[in-house]
DNA sequence: CTTCTTACA
DNA sequence: TGTAAGGA
């Protein structure tokens, strides 16, 4: 149940989102700016997407695709808060090896994906797989 | 080199 | 949306 701090946890950059979702980083900015995605920020203003930044995007790029514009967009995909709301359920300090073993994997995956000319795509139902 | 914001073609 | 400018 507390997957969706996986979800939003904040750590692709543009480059990596650029690449994962084929948008421009202008589009990503624009659509951050129409609230559809609300990325968290580093101490020096970078944007660091989530997961779930990433997986909106693409929904967001697949709806455009079908011609669908910002307004459509918008309201097709309010509701789906993206932040991770403040819950009280915080038993913190237990060493959750999945998350750690996880996040590295993740680290692992993007870095590859990163590091040589990659052709998307089916990079949605390969990042799915993390979140089975 | 990568990303950020603002602003204009 | 693309891109130039100027900074971090």
């Amino acid at each position: 149940m507390r997957d969706n701090v996986r979800r939003n946890m904040p750590l692709f950059s543009m480059g990596i989102v650029t690449k994962l979702t084929e948008l421009t980083p202008r589009q990503v900015r624009y659509y951050e700016q129409q609230e559809l995605i609300q990325p968290a920020r580093t101490v020096g203003n970078q944007r660091l997407f989530s997961f779930n930044d990433v997986d909106r995007l693409l929904q967001i790029k697949s709806l455009m695709e079908k011609g669908i514009n910002i307004a459509g967009v918008k309201e097709m995909l309010h509701g789906e808060e993206t932040a991770d709301q403040p819950k009280e359920t915080v038993e913190v300090k237990k060493p959750d090896m999945s998350d750690a073993d996880l996040h590295k994997l993740l680290k692992r995956q993007l870095s590859e994906l990163s590091a040589r000319p990659n052709q998307s795509h089916l990079i949605r139902g390969e990042l799915s797989r993390f979140f089975h």
